[in-house]
DNA sequence: TAGGGTTTT
């Protein structure tokens, strides 16, 4: 009996932490077991009076008629040709740096060269789940082996492994460090290979700091970097000089056109390209990177219009689709669908997402720009905003490999070969540049990590970045004055949360719903659940309407995830609504996980009920439990002030709030056309000084407009700190 | 009264 892959095999499997895989059998565990390491195709007995094949060394049976597939093309991949070199070097160092190019074969290939070489337990790390996914999937199949057995992966809410049998696991970045928690050697594996580590996501950056520092404790550990873009200085000389290997890529040629003379309107410019190619070029889809959602459908209508305009004097008409995050699944998914009409030149006008998450093949030509937004942190203001910059040079290249996938194509950049030279960064800036740490150093104490000032970051983050952070910790109870984490610390970093949210269900049962505190975690935790069609906008408003609790953004979103439950989380409906079905499912999973979390840690899952009156209230004294240092208190007309950093914004429009409570708690602040603070529910001032916090003692403010406005609110309360002078 | 790039636990 052979296992042959079927289309099943790709469908996700489910399975909790600790349950063993499904299907798993005595049997292959006792193959497994036996193996030897080295894994040589051996023959198979002969069976039933039939001539003897070659044998899977893994499993001991003769090899599917899909592993004779897979392999011939395997073997055709760069990385497969040079297999004797990256084993050889991978073995006598501890640390080796792998750059590969796109299609060079490493992400699939060199963990199982590995795993064959003689490695007993590798972890290969991947930035996003899907990838994990898929990677593991694919190479179970090239393995002719069942996934979730020798190769397995694992990721939040899905675990496809067997703490015995898997012996290669795919990853997400995020998920080794969790790991990290329980056994901080990561001491099963004998071999990490930390990949795309050129994206520095905050994950991977923290998990080079803590290799770097488990290689000195384990010398039997190695560790392979693999990257795809040229950072050969920065990732050899971080890992003191750790050998570099280099596997070409298999890319078709790009030709590159910059712009000639700077371009001052891009948008225009991107339309004219368009003009030009559809005019001039051979067939081939075209691919266009924008920075947003209101860019991308201004785009998409103009060029709809001048599709339609000039379909007849071209012949083939265009079609053109957006490609962003926040679209539904199935618009998403047109991309991957032949044109229609089958004629029709595609057009897909996309953000980011198209330059790492989502592959689309048979592009042949690519607009850039040069611009995307970016995530900017202000420490001394402690706001996360976005900013429309202009992109580096390794994602200028990254944005020009889309074209030359399948065939040869063109990339115009709509910038001079002068610009690109002189006012594009070489690489992007590493998001731990770029973000609050407050997770961060949360995750580095629990750890165990003491000298946060020292720890070994291969871009140490500015150290008032640190400060901030630690002082946040402080203020939620998460340290203690000797910068020590607490119990009520170590609780926080369980949570898969922001620390504020962490803290908000920590004290949630105390206020007697840490039921509706669960659901909002989980509401918080993912995107933007209304959507607001521009054609449809007042439809959409009118809708959003019908879950509204006047006084509370935070209990409308609770109302929103129970009315999706009441409908048995049925799309249509949410459709209906303007809902984003995806992101509520999400939140389903995550609650689901929060649940399970609280009750493990014996925290009391409890609500006052739907129809009890203090209900909401209770709910945004929750709220105020984590976010105390997100409050702002009404100054004039629509203006309001926030505590401490005494910052003047205004309610988000899209803010259920109609009134003007005097105070307020806010979950985010946002810097786009104005300064806003956006999903807000009013608060009572007398709340604030019941915190079991210092953050409200008056004798930490300075005589100012926060500090009037918290002695008046204290005297109207008759609260007695009010007298301290 | 307006916009949210992308990920992950």
């Amino acid at each position: 009996m052979t296992h042959v892959p079927s289309e099943d095999s790709h469908k996700i499997q489910v399975s909790t932490a600790k349950s063993p895989p499904p299907n798993s059998k005595r049997t292959i565990a006792h193959e497994l077991e036996s193996m030897e390491t080295s894994a040589r195709p051996s023959r198979c007995r002969e069976t039933n009076g039939g001539p003897a094949g070659p044998c899977n060394p893994w499993t001991g049976k003769p090899f599917s008629s899909l592993y004779y597939q897979l392999e011939e093309k395997r073997r055709a991949l760069p990385v497969f040709q040079e297999r004797e070199r990256i084993v050889e070097i991978v073995k006598r160092n501890r640390v080796v740096v792998l750059q590969g190019e796109t299609g060079s074969g490493k992400t699939t290939q060199v963990p199982r060269l590995l795993l064959e070489a003689g490695f007993q337990r590798i972890a290969c790390t991947q930035p996003r789940r899907i990838a994990a996914v898929s990677v593991a999937t694919r190479v179970a199949h090239e393995m002719d082996v069942r996934l979730g057995e020798l190769v397995g992966y694992t990721i939040r809410f899905e675990d496809v492994s067997h703490p015995k049998l898997t012996r290669l696991k795919y990853v997400t970045d995020g998920m080794l460090l969790r790991e990290a928690f329980q056994d901080d050697r990561l001491s099963r594996y004998d071999c990490i290979i930390l990949d795309e580590a050129h994206e520095r996501t905050l994950s991977t950056d923290v998990l080079m700091g803590l290799l770097k520092g488990i290689l000195k404790q384990r010398p039997e550990l190695h560790m392979v970097v693999m990257s795809a873009t040229l950072e050969r200085d920065h990732f050899c000389t971080y890992f003191d000089h750790a050998p570099l290997l280099n596997v070409s890529g298999r890319m078709h040629p790009v030709d590159i056109r910059f712009a000639e003379r700077p371009v001052f309107d891009y948008l225009f410019a991107v339309e004219q390209q368009v003009r030009q190619i559809h005019e001039n070029e051979p067939a081939g889809d075209v691919l266009i990177f924008l920075t947003g959602e209101e860019e991308i459908e201004d785009m998409c209508s103009r060029l709809r219009h001048y599709s339609r305009a000039t379909a007849r004097k071209h012949g083939a008409p265009l079609q053109v689709l957006p490609l962003y995050s926040a679209l539904p699944m199935s618009v998403q998914e047109r991309v991957f669908e032949p044109p229609r009409p089958p004629e029709a030149r595609k057009v897909i006008v996309a953000t980011n997402v198209a330059e790492t998450s989502i592959t689309i093949d048979g592009i042949t030509y690519v607009i850039d720009p040069g611009f995307a937004k970016v995530k900017i942190y202000n420490p001394s203001t402690r706001v996360e905003s976005l900013l429309v910059s202009p992109i580096s040079q390794d994602s200028a290249r990254q944005r020009a490999g889309r074209a030359g996938r399948t065939r040869p194509g063109i990339c115009y950049r709509l910038y001079t070969e002068e610009a690109f030279r002189t006012e594009l960064p070489a690489r992007s800036h590493p998001e731990i540049l770029r973000s609050n740490l407050c997770n961060v150093v949360l995750t580095l104490k629990k750890l165990g990590i003491h000298d946060l000032i020292h720890f070994d970051f291969m871009d140490p983050p500015a150290p008032d970045t640190m400060i901030r952070a630690l002082e946040m910790l402080f203020y939620l109870g998460a340290v203690d004055e000797e910068v020590e984490l607490t119990q009520l610390g170590r609780q926080m970093a369980e949570f898969p949360l922001d620390i504020q949210i962490a803290r908000m269900l920590l004290e949630s049962p105390r206020h007697g719903s840490s039921n509706e505190a669960i659901t909002l975690a989980a509401m918080l935790s993912v995107p933007n659940v209304f959507l607001r069609p521009r054609q449809q906008a007042d439809e959409a408003d009118a809708r959003k309407q019908r879950f509204v609790v006047s006084d509370s953004d935070h209990a409308t979103l609770v109302r929103v995830f129970e009315a999706f439950m009441d409908h048995g989380c049925d799309r249509q409906w949410c459709a209906e609504n303007y809902l984003n079905d995806r992101a509520l499912m999400h939140a389903v999973n995550i609650r689901r996980q929060l649940e399970l979390m609280m009750q493990r840690m014996g925290l009391r899952i409890c609500s006052p009920g739907r129809r009890a009156p203090d209900r909401w209230i209770r709910l945004r004294r929750c709220v105020l439990e984590g976010f105390f240092s997100q409050t702002a208190f009404w100054m004039r007309r629509r203006d309001y002030l926030t505590i401490r950093d005494e910052q003047l914004v205004g309610l988000h429009p899209s803010s259920v709030i109609r009134h003007r409570p005097s105070w307020v708690v806010f979950h985010e602040f946002v810097l786009t056309t104005g300064s806003y603070i956006r999903t807000v529910s009013q608060i009572e001032p007398k709340w604030l000084f019941e915190l079991p916090t210092k953050y409200y003692d008056l004798l930490e403010y300075k005589e100012g407009a926060s500090r009037r406005a918290l002695e008046l609110a204290a005297r109207l309360t008759g609260q007695r700190r009010s007298a301290a002078p």
